[in-house]
DNA sequence: TGAATATCTATGGACTCCACAATAAATCGG
DNA sequence: CCGATTTATTGTGGAGTCCATAGATATTCA
């Protein structure tokens, strides 16, 4: 990363930036003491820099600890209520707004129930009212909100278009930032909802922390995702994960297994694959196998993956990621014979609104990147405009 | 990047740096109002940075430019020849050893040939003497060196330790830091070859800029490297790039398309190859069947790597890339019914020096690290010194 | 030779940080 | 309740770095 001097207000600039960065990272309020210690600054500057960032609305003082020795310090916080972001899940079934504060707590959201039928101009009038909904909870407008991310499934590009999409007919081509542009003004970013589900998995999740994963999205619909040196990795066209092509891997016909599967005889597409996991847990052998069967195709793609990436987790996530249970040791097993080394596998545990989440993990690093960047400046907390 | 403010001195610290960074990411010389324009800085405040570089020996006063208007201006380059960076690659056939400057230009080399039979003491000793012939070339001796890099073949972890290797058979377990630290008091790291020689490509090769690519070592041995986000890919135990250890690729034993073909008949197996090669330049039909059966087999464990992380670029690499006229069209046609966008695909033009020359790279960067790290700091011009 | 152009050099002022000393507010023990 | 102790806050002087501006210098062109 470029690290670009300059003038005295720049050092200024970056004590301020690095003394938000300490409070930020920090589990609760900090002493002027403790801040000096953070960042290296002195007692006497470390003053200055607080009161700066006081009068400039970027932390608020916090009453001081009781007991201890001596006279108490003064407390400050960082004030994550001074912006918002917004993170979107535009699924097939869903669509779920939750808006988080600047630490990334959610505040408020909107959900929106929706179907596989439901047509194009209706499911983005879905996400208008998911984000209203999510807006009137919160009590806040949209000038409130610094950054805006949505998940889509299908390939998304790195303008934004969702280039290709198999489960809803009509969305190809669908043009989100446009539709959301027309009613925000702030930055918007549009991602795939598989690599959002990764993002919150490794900043939220299971994989806190952990800098290169491989995030299996285990359904009806199988995909993936990677996480490469702690930040998602995009791919030159947004087609990353997608070994599940190769016909060699079949993983286009694996859910098969679980819907044909004579424990599941009679019951809908979208139920059986739970009721095969469920008899696989009593210990049915039709059903046993056909997690097997399933779990044998799933490791094929995965080996290829981990192979390539040699990544240090897995993360098993997705709709079948409920019975893991049943099927991680499965594909554990079933992964033995093709790595050398075979790597942790751990389900995911955010539920359905991991994609949500992620999609403000997202915009949060934008609104950070802006922050932190050399040209970027501190003045008031205030949502940034888009510059198209 | 982590970037952290400071006192007066660490602003001066800087600007140093982001000088130093315009000298040598420049084409030639800067004159003092250049360089005040790159930094940002003010022309009063760029003379006393020059000062100080100049005083410290960071910079040299190169003579001013003839011609143009004006009171002719002082000009500065960056002092390259300041330290130097030893790349060695250890090799099956051959060691060899190359000294560059700073600016990453070859200043010497040693070059000693070895065998598949030679012993890992031999080896050692031969890697020695390839140092020496490099030292004594350059007119240098260790202590001038700031960084060394080794490229191995097999799995190297990250404490340098190769883990791994079938083509020779006393080299895993080898402990090359330790070998080399008894000599050289630098910073030394270890990296596998092809890893090395994909490096070489985005920095000095085919793939300059670059910042998603895979490397193909296209040879009697395959295997692959990736470079992604602009920075080498190591994995959690180095064992990346491996998709060929899938029995479906095929990677294991598809040399024996070529080593096997009717076009190649009677010749020694590390001959034949070239000789299946030059026979379907000619049109053989034989000679071509084996080359269409080659591609389409490593284009299997190439499509499983494109689609995971659909890279901007594949290099194509090793012996097998000297044949590339041959063997680029049809891997490009094999690999189109596997992938969504087959990307370009470029050979490599580095030859055999690619892999000291990668090694050369990393030790430069790792230099770089220190220098740019937010604790590093710019004394004179020296070699730094081991920790362990 | 003199005008034009661009660079070099020197000075004062503004800003930021640091070190040190004096002041303020709490707890603890008698 | 009061002083000793502990810790935090406030204030002052000094040093380092950068900027703006003005005058001196060196080269080209007419």
């Amino acid at each position: 990363m470029q690290v670009n001097g300059g003038d005295l207000q720049r050092l200024r600039q970056l004590n301020l930036l690095s003394s938000i960065r300490a409070l930020r990272e920090a589990t609760g309020p900090l002493t002027l003491t403790e801040l000096a210690a953070r960042t290296g600054l002195s007692r006497g500057s470390m003053v200055d820099v607080v009161t700066d960032l006081q009068d400039r609305g970027w932390i608020a003082e916090v009453e001081p600890a009781p007991g201890g020795m001596g006279r108490p310090a003064k407390r400050y916080r960082f004030r994550a209520d001074a912006g918002h972001v917004l993170g979107i899940d535009i699924g097939v079934h869903k669509v779920l707004a939750i808006i988080t504060d600047l630490a990334g707590r959610a505040v408020a959201s909107g959900r929106v129930a929706v179907t596989p039928a439901t047509t194009r101009d209706e499911r983005l009038e879905a996400v208008d009212r998911a984000i209203d909904a999510a807006l009137v909870a919160g009590g806040l407008t949209t000038l409130d909100l610094w950054g805006v991310a949505a998940g889509s499934i299908g390939v998304v590009n790195r303008e934004g278009m969702v280039t290709r999409v198999t489960a809803l007919p009509d969305w190809a081509g669908v043009d989100l930032i446009g539709h959301l542009g027309r009613r925000l003004s702030c930055p918007i970013t549009i991602e795939n909802d598989s690599k959002l589900a990764a993002l919150a998995e490794q900043r939220l999740g299971v994989a806190a922390g952990v800098r290169d994963l491989v995030y299996l999205h285990a359904g009806r619909r199988p995909g993936a995702a990677l996480i490469l040196n702690g930040l998602l990795h995009h791919g030159f066209s947004g087609a990353t994960g997608e070994v599940g092509l190769m016909d060699i891997t079949g993983w286009r016909t694996m859910a098969g297994h679980l819907e044909n599967s004579p424990a599941a005889a009679g019951a809908a597409p979208e139920d059986a694959a739970g009721l095969v996991f469920a008899s696989a847990r009593t210990g049915d052998p039709a059903a046993l196998a056909a997690v097997d069967a399933y779990a044998d195709q799933l490791a094929l793609g995965t080996a290829a993956m981990v192979l390539t990436l040699d990544p240090e987790l897995v993360v098993l996530g997705g709709g079948f990621s409920r019975s893991a249970d049943v099927l991680l040791p499965a594909l554990r097993r079933a992964l033995e014979p093709h790595c050398l080394r075979v790597p942790e596998i751990r389900p995911s545990t955010l539920g359905e609104e991991c994609v949500s989440l992620g999609a403000a993990c997202l915009a949060l690093d934008h609104v950070d990147d802006r922050f932190f960047s050399p040209q970027g400046s501190i003045s008031r907390p205030a949502a940034p405009q888009r510059l198209t």
